[in-house]
RNA sequence: GGGUCUAUGGCGCAGCCAGGUAGCGCACAGGACUCUUAAUCCUGCUGUCAAGGGUUCGAAUCCCUUUAGACCCGCCA
């Protein structure tokens, strides 16, 4: 690996950003500003894998940057698509909305001007929350304002021969018989259900009819209505298999990296764009999607749905950052449970990057290093927090519910280490986490005579003594003179005061929670 | 039917994408710290890195084949 030349800082990111400029070159393109894109999707609840696409986006904008050239950031909100299902958790009044382009339907929270903003505004939250900039573009505005309508224009001309290759290529057959344009009704709002009939070119309009239509399981009614949709203003979508293309080309956009899922429909824009639209496709990258724990995609219209709000009650931003952005191949579970692990390997990366722990193979850190500066945006603090392990302050948490940031910073302060705001705000995380999954069942603790009339002698001499020394020491000799195992009367006294078989040390636990409260909690039991 | 990914100690996984002594978390066992038990430190665990072949001085890592599992597409956007 030595003699190897490293690229930009060694991580994917530069690996893609170098390829996607060694193609632009050999294209022959202008690469004064090369422009990369994140679609979102607006009509469900965005999660942390839509977040990911645009993150992953804004680092290779970072990374183009980063070798001398201008680079954007376009989110593109797909917010004429059509509200199929309504998710977990929203009203069904929404019901009456089926079928109706996102940004024409009210935000049933009032919040947006649209429930298609509501949803996009989520995953702009989220990127602001990360620190990801990025310029905001949405369908509606595209349409209406006829952006799309020369690539349109050409991909209604060439509807049959491109009908025909989506048929050769992925074996969809309906593009042969129907024409890749969906015009929004101009009667009822609903987009499904107005199929185009014919193309005027003269005119650049696409005639249609509203008829009842199948979406999912179930009807959805038309209205009759016998319209027309001019292609430079009035509302209508072009299909999946041939919108990407025609906003590339009117963008100009260079990347755009895509689910595995959307595979199909990547690979024949790509042809679309190169063949009908004359405009050499983006470069691309394909990711896995992240699965739930059960192996399970992520659906956009479920309820328990992981968002990057959720995810910054537990986490920080930069947990996020480095979940995207340590490597984009191979098929993840994910859940809330990975938060932690992410933060202490955040705090290793930060160690790796001061020089604080030793890496031996130089490739290998200079990578490491490269991952620590872009899970900062390529703008890595000046000096190093001080770091306390993310899991010991989620224990901590757990034992400390009232009082806690003093508890828990008390506590910090026995094991020698100093806090800060920082600190702080990590308690606040990590206490969140604890009260969130970290509940500990109230468990039965059975108890014989001869336990419990030793637990009545310890909560007599619990009150005498104040140190956690002594009350260690009590505990112990209270279980010898009993004839009870310390090692089981232990067990017991963690079982009735954490709901555990372990925990910290039992002195300074019991002293910390107060005596009072400790043999209130044993009396219970007796 | 088409495609992608995954396969590494008991469990969960990292390392692979730019080859160089096989690692982490948890669990378990033992030990150090005075007898208990958090933290910390040490040791261990049955790892032929799914199987086979190839390239190489050298392969968990690159290439090919095979097997198993998962997911996606074949509604729609």
């Amino acid at each position: 690996m030595s003699g190897q030349n490293v690229i930009g800082r060694g991580t994917w990111i530069d690996k893609l950003a170098h390829e996607l400029v060694e193609r632009e070159k050999s294209l022959g393109r202008n690469l004064d500003i090369i422009r990369v894109e994140s679609g979102l999707g607006a009509s469900g609840i965005p999660h942390i894998g839509s977040l990911g696409d645009a993150v992953r986006a804004y680092g290779v904008k970072l990374a183009l940057e980063d070798m001398g050239y201008d680079s954007t950031l376009i989110a593109y909100s797909d917010d004429l698509d059509g509200l199929r299902k309504i998710p977990e958790g929203f009203p069904d009044s929404l019901q009456e909305h089926i079928a109706k382009p996102v940004s024409l339907i009210p935000d049933p929270f009032g919040c947006h001007d649209s429930y298609g903003m509501h949803m996009s505004g989520i995953l702009l939250d989220g990127l602001d929350k990360v620190g990801v900039k990025y310029e905001f573009r949405r369908a509606l505005d595209t349409y209406k304002n006829g952006l799309l309508k020369e690539q349109i224009h050409t991909i209604m001309l060439n509807s049959s021969k491109i009908g025909q290759k989506i048929s050769d290529m992925v074996g969809q057959e309906k593009y042969q018989k129907y024409l890749p344009y969906f015009p929004v009704c101009a009667q009822c709002d609903k987009l499904y259900t107005a199929e185009s009939i014919q193309y005027i070119a003269d005119e650049q309009k696409v005639l249609y009819k509203c008829h009842d239509a199948e979406i999912g399981s179930s009807i959805v009614s038309g209205c009759g209505y016998d319209g027309e949709a001019d292609i430079s203003k009035n509302l209508g979508k072009l299909a999946w298999k041939v919108e990407f293309a025609a906003r590339w080309a009117a963008f100009d956009v260079r990347f755009e990296a895509y689910g595995k899922d959307i595979m199909d429909s990547v690979k024949v824009n790509d042809w679309v764009a190169d063949d009908i639209l004359g405009f050499a496709h983006p470069h691309h990258v394909k990711y896995e999607m992240f699965l739930d724990k059960g192996g399970k995609k992520i659906s956009k219209s479920l309820g328990n749905v992981l968002t990057a709000q959720k995810w910054l009650e537990f986490g920080t931003p930069e947990s996020i950052l480095l979940l995207l952005y340590k490597r984009i191949s191979g098929a993840r579970e994910l859940g809330f449970e990975d938060i932690p692990g992410l933060m202490v390997e955040y705090d290793e990366l930060e160690d790796v990057f001061f020089g604080k722990v030793k890496v031996d193979n130089p490739a290998k850190l200079v990578k490491l290093k490269g991952l620590y500066q872009y899970v900062n945006l390529l703008e890595p603090p000046a000096e190093p927090h001080i770091h306390v392990n993310y899991r010991l302050l989620v224990e901590l948490c757990k034992i400390f519910r009232d009082n806690r940031e003093d508890m828990v910073a008390g506590k910090l302060r026995e094991y020698g280490l100093n806090h800060d705001s920082h600190i702080i705000s990590l308690i606040k995380l990590a206490g969140n986490f604890a009260d969130e999954f970290g509940k500990q069942e109230k468990a039965n603790v059975e108890l014989d005579s001869g336990m419990k009339s030793a637990l009545r002698i310890l909560v007599d001499k619990l009150v005498t003594v104040q140190e956690s020394d002594d009350i260690q020491n009590v505990i112990y000799q209270t279980a010898k003179s009993n004839s009870i195992k310390p090692k089981d009367f232990f067990i017991v006294l963690y079982q009735i005061l954490l709901g555990t078989t372990r925990g910290p040390k039992i002195g300074p636990l019991i002293r910390d929670m107060g005596s009072k409260k400790v043999t209130d909690m044993i009396s219970e039991h007796l």
